[in-house]
RNA sequence: GGAGAGGUGGGUGAGUGGCUUAAACCAGCGGUUUGCUAAACCGCCGUACGGGGUCAACUUGUACCGAGAGUUCAAAUCUCUCCCUCUCCGCCA
C-alpha cells in the first residue's frame, strides 16, 4: 500500500499512475476520509486531554482525603462524548485501511503506458532462433514418447494440471532445481526453505489478499493458503521487523512448488507444460535500501537472465506496460524463452521492484547506521526460474531427429545424464 | 486432542488500580578521557497519528504493554472473549 501521507501530499500523481495501470481510482474516497478523520481526531484528543487531567485531579484529591464528588459528575458528559467519537474514529479508519488496500502502487515513470501485453516494450534479446531441417515434435508429444512425463494419470490423481514426472523427467526436474540454486548461491542469495502453506496475514503482506484469494488453493479449516509463489513465505519473513542498515542487501533464494487455481484459465496456451496447476519455482527475494532498488532490479533480472544463458536457451526481456505489470509492482521486466516447436514465447521469469509497497503492508524497516528514525525498506523478487516452460523449451530445443533429447552441458553434473531417450 | 505456564520499547526483563513520564540492564547514537584500540564516566535514545511553527535539527497533544470488548473519575495492572508461543502428556513421520 501506498503512504497515507504520499497520497495526500501528491493526489495527482497517485491519480495519474492509477490512471496508467487502468484501475478504479478511489484516491478522492481516501482523501474524504482522510480529512474527517483528522478532523475527529482533533476534537477528540482535546476532550481526552481534558479527561485525563481531571483523572489526576481527583488522585489528587483523594490521597490528601478530600472530596472528589464534583468534578466527577463535571466529567460525565465528557465521557459519552468522546465514546461517541472514538466509534466514529475506528469506522472511518476501518474503511480508510481497506479503501488504502484497493490503492495500485504508481509506475515508475520508464514504464512505458500502455493496456495490452502488445503495449509492453521488448528491451533486448539473446541467442539464436534456429530453423530446424526436421519436422520438430511438440513437447507434449516428446515427453509421452519418451515416457518421462503422465499427464494423465496425473489428472487421475489430482486432476488436470498436475503432471506426474518420471525416471529421466523426474531427474531433470531435481537437476535444474539444484543447477539453479547453485548459481543463485554464486551471487549471494542464502538458501531458504520456507514453509509452504501461508497464514493471511503473509498473504496480506506481499499483496494476494484482500482480492487475489481466488488464484490461491485454501486450506479453510485452519484458515492457510497453499504457497502460489515462494515471494510470499520468504518476503514475509521480516515481517514487522527493524532491520539494521549494515544487513541491507539482503538476497535469498528460495525452492518450493507453487500451486495456483489459475480460475479462467482456458484455451491453447493450457497445452503440455505450459500452464499448471502445481509446478516448481526458483525464487530470488531482495530485501534493500530504498535508494538502491532500481539497481537492484537491474542486478536481479541478469541473474535471472544468466541462467538461461547458461542453459543456451534464446530468450527475450520484456520491459512490462503500466496496464500490464500488476497491481503491486513499479517496474518489471519478464524473461521468455523461446519454445522452437510452438513457435512462441513462454514467460520463465518476473522480475519486479515493489518499492515500499509489500514492505510498508509487512512493516519491515531499518534503522539508519548515524541513528535516526527507522524507514521502511524496498523489495524486490523474481524467478530464477520457473520449470515447466524452461524444460518445455529445453525439450523442444534439444530435440534430435529421432526423438530423442540432448541435455544442456551445464546440467551434466546434477543428471548424471547426457541424453534422453 | 488433554493439562499447565506465559505474551511488556531493538533485546533481556521489573512492574497487582493514581508521584509510571513503563524501572533496570544490554545494544545503539553523541561527548569527555586516550599515542591507537579497549575500558571508564557523562548525556541522548520507542512507535504511530494529530496540532502549532522560520515545514528542518523545534514544540505540544493523543494513543499504544498479544488482539478486541467491558468495569472505573482513572487500566500494563481488574473482568470477559479471542489469537499466539512455550512446557508436559497422548498420537505420530
Amino acid at each position: 500500500m501506498l503512504d497515507l501521507k504520499f497520497i495526500r501530499e501528491n493526489p495527482q500523481s497517485v491519480k495519474e499512475g492509477i490512471a496508467k495501470k487502468g484501475e478504479v481510482d478511489r484516491v478522492d474516497e481516501v482523501l474524504n476520509l482522510d480529512t474527517k478523520r483528522r478532523e475527529i481526531i482533533q476534537r477528540v484528543e482535546v476532550l481526552k486531554g481534558r479527561r485525563n487531567t481531571v483523572s489526576a485531579e481527583v488522585g489528587k484529591l483523594k490521597r490528601e482525603g478530600k472530596d472528589a464528588g464534583a468534578i466527577i459528575a463535571e466529567i460525565d458528559g465528557v465521557k459519552n462524548q468522546i465514546k461517541q467519537y472514538d466509534d466514529e474514529l475506528s469506522q472511518i479508519e476501518t474503511d480508510l485501511n481497506k479503501l488504502l488496500l484497493t490503492i495500485p502502487n504508481i509506475p515508475h515513470p520508464d514504464v512505458p503506458v500502455g493496456k495490452t501485453p502488445e503495449d509492453n516494450k521488448e528491451v533486448s534479446r539473446w541467442g539464436e532462433i534456429v530453423e530446424n531441417d526436421f519436422e520438430m515434435k511438440q513437447h507434449w508429444d516428446l515427453v509421452q514418447k519418451l515416457d518421462i512425463i503422465d499427464f494423465e494419470r496425473g489428472v487421475k490423481v489430482t486432476g488436470a494440471g498436475f503432471p506426474i514426472y518420471k525416471e529421466k523427467g523426474a531427474k531433470l526436474q531435481r537437476a535444474l532445481i539444484n543447477f539453479f540454486l547453485d548459481e543463485a548461491a554464486t551471487r549471494g542469495y542464502k538458501e531458504i526453505q520456507p514453509p509452504l502453506m501461508i497464514n493471511t496475514a503473509s498473504a496480506t503482506g506481499t499483496g494476494q489478499l484482500p482480492d487475489k484469494e481466488d488464484l490461491m488453493y485454501t486450506i479453510p479449516r485452519d484458515e492457510f493458503f497453499m504457497v502460489p509463489t515462494a515471494e510470499v513465505p520468504v518476503t514475509n519473513i521480516f515481517r514487522d521487523e527493524i532491520l539494521s542498515e549494515q544487513q541491507l542487501p539482503i538476497k535469498f533464494c528460495a525452492y518450493t512448488p507453487c500451486f495456483r487455481r489459475e480460475a479462467g484459465s482456458y484455451g491453447k496456451d493450457v497445452r503440455g507444460l505450459n500452464r499448471l496447476h502445481q509446478f516448481d519455482k526458483v525464487e530470488l527475494v531482495k530485501f534493500v535500501h530504498p535508494e538502491k532498488s532500481y539497481d537492484e532490479l537491474e542486478s536481479l533480472r541478469e541473474d535471472a537472465e544468466r541462467l538461461l544463458q547458461l542453459l543456451g536457451l534464446p530468450y527475450r526481456v520484456l520491459l512490462m506496460c503500466t496496464g500490464d505489470m500488476g497491481f503491486t509492482q513499479t517496474k518489471k521486466y519478464d524473461l521468455e524463452v523461446w519454445a522452437p516447436a510452438q513457435k512462441r514465447w513462454l514467460e520463465v521469469s518476473s522480475i519486479s521492484n515493489f518499492e515500499s509497497f509489500q514492505a510498508r503492508r509487512m512493516n519491515i524497516r531499518y534503522k539508519p547506521t548515524g541513528g535516526g528514525k527507522p524507514e521502511i525498506i524496498h523489495t524486490l523478487n523474481g524467478s530464477g526460474l520457473a520449470l515447466p516452460r524452461v524444460v518445455a523449451a529445453l525439450l523442444e530445443q534439444y530435440q534430435t531427429p529421432e526423438g530423442k533429447v540432448i541435455v544442456p552441458k551445464a546440467l551434466h553434473k546434477y543428471t548424471g545424464f547426457e541424453v534422453i531417450g
